[in-house]
DNA sequence: AATATACATACGAACAAACGTTAGTGCATC
DNA sequence: GATGCACTAACGTTTGTTCGTATGTATATT
């Protein structure tokens, strides 16, 4: 095959590993189909190779999901890093947070989807790792909110809910990005933000 | 088996028939699962029968989804259909609707979100047919939403955008059914509102 | 009231298809 | 000559579903 010339040991200065072309073609996979729906046959002929082929580069078809789903959480989980050690007042903290999300979901929504629709099906101890990292996710950014509202920023609400709120809305991205009028992206961001943080403020 | 005493032809005085008792069954599994993730064998346990005894009651697995899918449809057209035939304010309009998605939500929300995530594994002619209704609702859902805009009701927004952010933003409520430390379903609803409603005003 | 008939529904066994995955083989590159 | 990788073939499970049958209930006939 080789179709990429000539490649040393496993790495081609072009797109990576093949594991990494193969863990692409997943994530729109699963996207579409669903983790369950989509077969090994399907992400084979996506790959252009035989289904067996695959496996002389991944260990299981749980392997991809893991890739995807931790993928996801190390990059949120490190943005709220920056964020809560920012000196920023609680508001724009949560409005930044709110744009990385938006932008993330503009930029790698096939990953983003498939980590938030999918994790379910990790087992353990991945299934227990990715669940706990996710609430603890969102017991930070509720963290957060609470402040801004004892500093009187944000209106009296329930901090929980709002996270809720806020975490969902972004995947309605999904349908903007099938939709056929779209507005631009940097609208859209805009939009979303006018909404959601001036129906926060105080 | 016959556990409900004497039954006349198919209907029981009790719980209606048992193909509603096996759609009801199916929904909490499906919710649970996933419908792909979700066997025959599963739902056969969950009634307490053997699988094929369920081909008694329904045809294929797919007509459940499909059971679940358009009583789900049904409810918020007809719904829909009686706000936009009102009298209110448009801004009205919209939390009337955004309150019955959330208390739909509340009340039936594993039927709701098996729905909304499932059903893409309907086949046509089902699946274009409730794509098609998806696209309808939402794009009635806008144009009362423009009609506010023009009013000066709502303040300058793009509509697509708040039906995507509304809509999406009920989902979230599947994780209040799971948390521990709820707040009432009536503070709930009134959060959401306040957040999402005081939040487009103009 | 007893009996025959029709029907609804449960069951175990089995099916073909699809699933994730493994094994063994051959070719190409280093 | 060793290693990397794609191939064909096949494995054992699980999938949704069908078939034939037994049994209990409801209705009709005597």
């Amino acid at each position: 095959m080789y179709i990429w010339g000539h490649m040393a040991k496993i790495k081609s200065k072009n797109n990576g590993t093949k594991k990494e072309v193969i863990v692409e073609a997943a994530t729109r996979l699963f996207r579409e189909k669903g983790f369950k729906a989509a077969s090994m046959r399907d992400l084979a002929e996506a790959v252009g190779v035989e289904a067996a082929s695959l496996y002389n580069h991944i260990q299981s078809k749980e392997e991809l999901l893991q890739e995807i789903c931790f993928k996801v959480a190390n990059t949120f989980n490190q943005h709220l890093d920056t964020i809560e050690s920012s000196e920023l007042p609680a508001i724009r903290k949560v409005e930044a947070i709110l744009r990385f999300h938006i932008r993330q979901m503009l930029e790698h929504y096939e990953l983003v989807l498939v980590a938030d629709r999918d994790w379910k099906h990790l087992s353990d101890p991945y299934l227990s790792n990715f669940h706990n990292q996710r609430r603890t996710y969102r017991k930070r950014l509720a963290g957060i909110i609470e402040k801004g509202i004892q500093t009187g920023e944000i209106k009296q609400v329930d901090a929980p809910t709002v996270v809720l709120i806020m975490l969902h809305a972004v995947n309605g991205i999904e349908s903007w990005h099938r939709s056929r009028e779209k507005i631009s992206a940097k609208q859209l961001e805009e939009n979303m933000v006018l909404i959601m943080i001036e129906g926060l403020k105080a």
